[in-house]
DNA sequence: CTTTTTTTGTACCAGATCGCATAAAAAGCT
DNA sequence: AGCTTTTTATGCGATCTGGTACAAAAAAAG
């Protein structure tokens, strides 16, 4: 007999009463709650009732109301860098890479079960940030890598003789997080899916152009 | 006697108790409360202390808590909107006129007494948004107008000769409002005024070169 | 000086919110 | 079966929150 199934779980099962939950689900649950009524608007009992789990189970899960919030947006940096460094290494024109990029972008922006939620970061981190200063780093921290992927992007391309030499990859790497922004604000303020995947050929028409 | 020192105040004083406050004012200190700390994380003890009034003397005067709010993203779009166009009739080049909307922008996020506080609309209107349809309305319609704005510059400078024939006026508006909601977002991540001042420069120069 | 009108300021209520104490439940271990 | 360990579930208490009732205050009107 293996070790494990999937990963690496320790096939000695731990002494007490199992858990009724699974965690990496119930903070996803958590998450899509914050996501949809910002840190503030967000209640415990309203994560709770999200999650399936009751309060001190989520205390002794996560910790603080704080803490679970820092769990999710940390958890919803990685998963939005993992979908457009896959974007990224679609391969094709530069116009292409970034219009999978931007549709990965659509595609987590609309992925709530029933409203528009757009980005979670822009949505809900943005409010906090400058009262909170461990939501304000993680913030910063993740606008950095997305220029810095997307000014190597215009780095090869330009290499790549794509771009004209004398394109400047640090600005269209702003222009092109800048319309990512765009579309993650105009997302929440009611824009339709299609009217901003426009938004996005556009941008990428002069962004390459 | 004239009638009236300033706009004009009805020399007839009203009946009763005269306020102890002014009514712009306490809304403009209601709306700095927002503005740090969002929607929902402002209470009304905290708007009764930033406007030095109480809790019964800020019904009376504006309604509950949301009509508070609306009362100031109202207020918000209207000096942001003549903040803007000030900028726009300055004159000059189209590269000029941008930045000089951009530093009206900038001189607005970066107006807070104490924090860096960004762009009112994008750091707490847009958290409520998806659960709040006259937030939602109101943001959207001040986009649109931005956008239109931005646009009618665009054709003006293609029709004077200053931008190639082929230019796409939408499509330049679109990056420009991009441009403009990736610095509100920006500056409550915590960027510097200077950077963002930079950031707004290498896109104009991509806009418009 | 009294009445009328309007605003202010205190106090209160009902519900929400958060954390925690404690009991019950579910498993493994001996 | 009984003990130990861990999680679940209920419920309590302190604080916060939004709204409002009511009396005191301040001014004009009569």
């Amino acid at each position: 007999m293996r070790s494990g199934t999937k990963k690496d779980e320790p096939e000695k099962k731990p002494r007490g009463r199992p858990r009724a939950y699974d965690p990496e689900t119930a903070l996803r649950a958590a998450a899509q709650a914050f996501w949809k009524a910002g840190y503030a608007g967000t209640s415990l009992d309203d994560i709770a009732a999200a999650t399936g789990m009751n309060r001190p189970s989520l205390r002794a899960a996560f910790g603080d109301k704080h803490d679970i919030y820092i769990k999710a947006l940390s958890d919803y940096w990685e998963r939005k860098f993992a979908a457009m460094r896959q974007a990224f290494g679609h391969g094709g024109s530069v116009a292409d890479t970034l219009m999978s990029v931007y549709d990965a972008s659509l595609a987590i922006y609309f992925s709530g079960d029933e409203q528009v939620l757009g980005c979670f970061v822009v949505g809900t981190a943005i409010t906090e940030a400058p009262n909170d200063p461990e939501i304000q780093r993680l913030t910063a921290e993740g606008f950095r890598t997305l220029d810095a992927d997307f000014e190597a992007l215009f780095k090869r391309a330009r290499a790549a003789g794509e771009l004209s030499r004398d394109a400047d990859p640090k600005a269209l790497a702003l222009l092109a997080v800048a319309t990512m922004h765009s579309m993650a604000v105009r997302a929440r303020a009611g824009s339709s899916r299609s009217e901003l995947r426009k938004l996005a050929q556009k941008a990428v028409s002069v962004i390459c152009g």
